[in-house]
DNA sequence: CGCAACGTTTAGAAACTCCTGAACGTTGGG
DNA sequence: CCCAACGTTCAGGAGTTTCTAAACGTTGCG
């Protein structure tokens, strides 16, 4: 049988595992782990103090870590009757969300060698870019494509 | 007609932006900025000195973002027969090499989401876990196949 | 071989990001 | 309305990263 010790250990691993997905993806520290807390959460969302609670760190931190969460639409506000505190849940369907994102950066990426390109002189220069500018273009497409697999596969 | 000095102001924006670009994928800022320089130079690669006489950086830092770029193979050394400076170069086809290290991460986190659901009571908490895993699921096995159509289009 | 030209290492400083405590503003119950 | 409970803002500070100068090591030409 498992101890209560034991069990915490495995949560906080846990909670740090998940946090470093978040942090990789280009969060804040203290952001990421909140978001990772409220994926963890026993029930549907956590209130201000229990996550101050639980991450031991302040509500300062809290707020300014809501204030990207919420921003960004990954995390809503709600209130719980009785309660005067504020409460936060994940948003579903945020994953998909986040790495759309990132393929949106390829675009852009293929577009900054596209403006470069037609600058430089240099031929060798010019045959380096080319090379970095095919090589987003073939992602650019083929993200799009996953993409649409992707919210078609949503919508059933 | 153009004056060397817009000349000179249309190569640096040129160079901050593709800096911009490599700094996204997670390199800092001097190391980005010398992959820039060596992409935007006029001949195959560039020598020590000319780094830091267009950067305005010194020989250390050269040195330090070197020992990254060339570890990482994202840069190879060369000497010029005369010179006893080191030169660098790009090497050719590395963007791929790294969109698909971006790639790789996916499967860690469909990793975690994975274990994560196991050790988890919560059924809303795992309820959460699941979407995740679900999407970089998905996500896993579309990259996979991506990268299998990158690396076929470039045997040819 | 010896010297000069380079590259590398390292200790320290500068810059940046992020967290916190404290003061302030806001809101809702009584 | 007033007070208590919360959330937010902001100045300050801690921690981290990254750049540089200086000392050191290495290499190759003469």
């Amino acid at each position: 049988m498992e101890s209560a010790h034991e069990r915490e250990k495995r949560r906080t691993a846990m909670l740090d595992a998940l946090a470093r997905v978040l942090e990789q993806v280009g969060f804040p520290h203290t952001t990421a782990r909140i978001y990772a807390a409220l994926t963890l959460a026993e029930g549907e969302g956590l209130s201000t103090s229990e996550i101050v609670e639980e991450l031991g760190i302040s509500k300062a931190s809290v707020s300014n870590a809501m204030h990207l969460l919420v921003g960004t639409e990954l995390v809503q506000r709600y209130r719980v009757p009785g309660s005067r505190e504020t409460h936060y849940r994940m948003l579903k369907g945020v994953w998909g969300e986040i790495l759309g994102r990132k393929f949106a950066a390829t675009s852009y990426i293929r577009q900054v060698a596209e403006d470069a390109m037609e600058t430089v002189d240099s031929p060798a220069a010019r045959e380096r870019l080319r090379e970095m500018h095919d090589v987003y273009s073939f992602f650019e497409r083929e993200f799009e494509d996953v993409m649409k697999r992707f919210n078609e596969r949503n919508e059933r």
